[in-house]
RNA sequence: CGGGGAGUGGCGCAGUCCGGUAGCGCAUUCGCUUUGGGAGCGAAGGGUCGCAAGUUCAAAUCUUGUCUCCCCGACCA
């Protein structure tokens, strides 16, 4: 504490650092490219765990837990996963230690016959699974979801956005037919979609990946896009239709009601802990964090404010009837009691912690019966009557999820722009930043080319975007539609 | 793996060029005063200066070796 923090325009990522820092979300753990995640932050992702997990639910899946380690030989059975994959793995290549002069070393003698892989995503062992779960029609589908945690060597990490180790959910369905399992991808797609905006206030775009942004194994991959304070986009998640590549690799077979038998079809789809970065970048100030009453684990503190003791029992009396009149209408609120910080300190820390609402009351409050209320997304303050508290808290939380949501709204929008040249997009992407519409040819050359040139990459192919037909602004060939440029994150 | 930088109390750093026996801010502990926007004053505790060897009367500082970490690139939810 008592730090302050970077400015956003001053240096973004040494801003973005502090404020995970001062919210107390998350920290580096002495293991390199791993990181601490400290109980304010599990308990903001506990939220976000529940309101997905219940949108899970709501669409008819359920939970079930498969093992971290896969053997190797599973991960090379589909090529493209593979492919995707072998540069980025953890290997178990024995089983214990022996005391060597004070130390220890691994033992030779406990080789493993076959190395084991810490799960990079867990396709594979879910896939070697459902071959034996599925021989019917009738078995499926299968619609299960697994929160877990997933291990990939990155070369670069960044807390939250890109650890070595992470947290995440991921879905993983069996289907009788094409169609169904397209279906079910899109509406994947659609709850994150919702989740995103409806919880998170992070507007977001959705739309198909280029076959080289696509996930080892897809067929198709869909994601959502957001847009971060600083003009870079952030792939929050994905839904991957897999065709029937992964029921192939693994011989997953059922008889169908025509006496056929037939390769399944699937789908996968993942958000991890990475929309916290997300969620930090699309709302937080030079203040901290600002966190969406929705997912917010403390959505009001009330501080109380005295000198004597006389002073303090009169103030925490009425810090507490408010607080249980809250409590009643299940605001998650807290009474900050601690008597050895000052008022000062305890807002600052709030607004670190991005508590989106704030009731200061002293002496003066009691006396006339009033509150004062901060919003942590205006820092606007008012005086308020005390009576009538529930109503005006919960009707001010609602409206704070969304101006959130229409701020961050309308800075995409101010920040999204449509080229018709390489120049102008050139010129954008140097001055601007942001997500750029332009037309592209449909070639990963020309994607490659602009990639190298300009570090842009296609974010995607949006789904409900202009269909306007043109040319490709780089080779001037033919191109269907507007595609999704950004540098991204 | 290529290019840069850094290792000094819990955290962040100064000191290194030009050797003289370790200091600052924050945090911690105690006391008093404070409490409507990150408190003030006083006192205290805490460091084999990454590791190893060498030069020297004397090394955080010079030499050599070695280890680790961070940043920029290739990779990526």
């Amino acid at each position: 504490m008592a730090q302050k923090i970077t400015k956003r325009e001053k240096d973004y990522s040494q801003w973005y650092l502090d404020v995970v820092k001062e919210a107390k979300l998350a920290e580096h753990s002495p293991v390199r490219g791993c990181m601490v995640i400290r109980p304010t932050g599990m308990a903001l992702w506990e939220n976000m765990q529940q309101g997905l997990d219940k949108m899970f639910k709501d669409t008819g899946h359920e939970n079930a837990y498969f093992p971290l380690f896969i053997p190797k030989s599973f991960l090379s059975k589909e090529a493209q996963h593979v492919e995707g994959f072998a540069k980025e793995c953890a290997v178990v290549t024995h089983s214990r230690l022996k005391a060597v002069d004070g130390g220890v070393e691994v033992d030779p003698e406990s080789k493993l016959e076959e190395e084991l892989i810490v799960r990079p995503t867990s396709e594979t062992i879910i896939w070697d699974t459902y071959r034996n779960w599925i021989q019917s029609y009738r078995d499926l589908p299968i619609l299960v979801n697994q929160w877990a945690n997933v291990v990939r060597w990155e070369m670069r990490t960044r807390l939250f956005l890109r650890t070595m180790e992470f947290l995440w959910q991921e879905g993983h369905t069996a289907h009788a037919t094409e169609e169904e399992a397209q279906e079910e991808t899109l509406q994947m797609l659609e709850v994150y979609r919702t989740f995103a905006e409806e919880f998170m206030a992070m507007p977001v775009t959705t739309g198909v990946k280029t076959a080289s942004e696509r996930f080892a194994g897809a067929v198709e991959t869909y994601c959502i896009e957001a847009l971060m304070q600083d003009g870079k986009a952030l792939q929050a998640g994905t839904s991957h239709f897999l065709g029937q590549n992964f029921a192939k690799a693994f011989d997953v077979k059922f008889q169908d009601s025509d006496g056929d038998h037939k390769h399944v079809w699937a789908t996968s789809w993942g958000v991890s802990t990475r929309l916290i970065g997300g969620l930090i970048m699309t709302h937080s100030d030079d203040q901290g964090l600002v966190i969406p009453p929705k997912l917010a684990p403390t959505q009001v503190v009330i501080v109380p404010i005295y000198r004597s003791d006389e002073e303090r029992e009169s103030v925490i009396e009425y810090g507490e009837s408010i607080y249980n009149e809250l409590k009643e209408l299940d605001v998650r609120v807290k009474l900050d009691t601690r008597d050895n910080y000052k008022p000062g300190f305890k807002f600052a820390e709030h607004e670190a912690q991005g508590i989106p609402l704030r009731i200061a009351i002293g002496p003066r409050d009691v006396a006339k019966n009033n509150v004062e209320l901060a919003r942590r997304d205006t820092l606007s303050k008012s005086f308020e009557s005390r009576d009538g508290i529930g109503d005006m808290v919960k009707n001010l939380l609602d409206i704070i999820q969304n101006d959130l949501f229409e701020t961050a709204k309308k800075r995409q929008n101010e920040m999204t722009f449509e080229v018709n040249s390489y120049d102008e997009f050139k010129e954008v992407l140097e001055e601007k930043g942001g997500f750029i519409y332009a037309h592209w040819d449909g070639t990963p050359e020309t994607e490659e080319l602009i990639k190298n040139e300009t570090k842009a990459t296609i974010r995607c192919i949006p789904l409900n975007g202009d269909t306007t037909e043109g040319t490709c602004m780089v080779t001037g060939k033919p191109s269907k539609q507007k595609v999704l440029f950004a540098k991204s994150y």
